[in-house]
DNA sequence: GTTTGATAGTTGCTATGGCAACTAGTGCTT
DNA sequence: AAGCACTAGTTGCCATAGCAACTATCAAAC
């Protein structure tokens, strides 16, 4: 069978280069495409925890930690121990975490604007279902 | 605008799950995906070299240089001085690396199968073409 | 035949992804 | 209150991705 057959090996692909572009878009603001998705999340709800980041973005705690500690480092958010669970760390952005947002916003709507180029509303709605399907199929294996 | 609007996003998380996916399948064969690509390349056509299997793998030569590495170094293949061009490798498969061959195949198909479950042919061949869209959109910006 | 530019491959660096093992704090049970 | 299972976060390991700098070789120009 054609590599090319493999749903996984195109969709790989598409999504290299995807990452590559974002990349590009977000570059001017010293972040990568995972650190910003982080902050989008923070932009629209600030003090939640390092597991709640996580389960919100779908990845590896592990490394929502490990990302964190350098958005920290670039001075982008803080971390402060939960009140009542030590155990926990509540993630808040500094000023310059919350200066970017709107920075940000067009260029983002740009790449996504350019992502589509050429599709119909339609197509794009119908490459999210069938998307979202095969997501579903494979994501409890 | 909402994170799940982007579509390298919900393309990015559906590609972590499928490759999560596909490692559960080739695991007992002790190679990562990335490494069952090259592999697929090979069992079509032996002898070629590092540089004309990162080209049509579309992916870094640099990478695929520690990939076949580890390919080596595990057993599945060899590589030998070029002829003519001394700067050269040309990666050749080992019996162990030929034998797997065969083995491998029903459960990729099954793997593909289930991928793709509850999607008609139609669809899939819509998901394809407008992926191959987006993927062309963004793969030279 | 020597210089010069291009090419194949390697090494080093930093990024995320995923998993296992670990620490420290929580909270239920007895 | 002592014990024990659970949980939040961290550390370590190995995987690929992408880039820059480097070595060795080739090839064309003179």
């Amino acid at each position: 069978m054609e590599l090319e057959k493999y749903i996984g090996v195109i969709v790989h692909r598409a999504d290299l280069k995807l990452n590559n572009y974002y990349q590009k878009v977000v570059n001017p603001f010293d972040i990568t495409v995972d650190q910003w998705e982080i902050l989008v999340i923070l932009w629209e709800k600030e003090g939640i925890t390092q597991k709640e980041i996580a389960e919100r973005l779908y990845k590896d705690q592990t490394n929502i930690a490990r990302m964190l500690f350098k958005l920290e480092k670039k001075g982008f958010i803080h971390r402060v121990t939960h009140e009542t669970d030590r155990r926990s760390l509540r993630v808040y952005l500094t000023s310059k975490g919350r200066e970017i947002k709107d920075e940000i916003l067009a260029p983002s709507i740009e790449a996504y604007r350019k992502t589509i180029d050429g599709l119909t509303d339609e197509e794009v709605e119908t490459f999210r279902r069938i998307l979202s399907a095969i997501h579903n199929n494979v994501k409890d294996l």
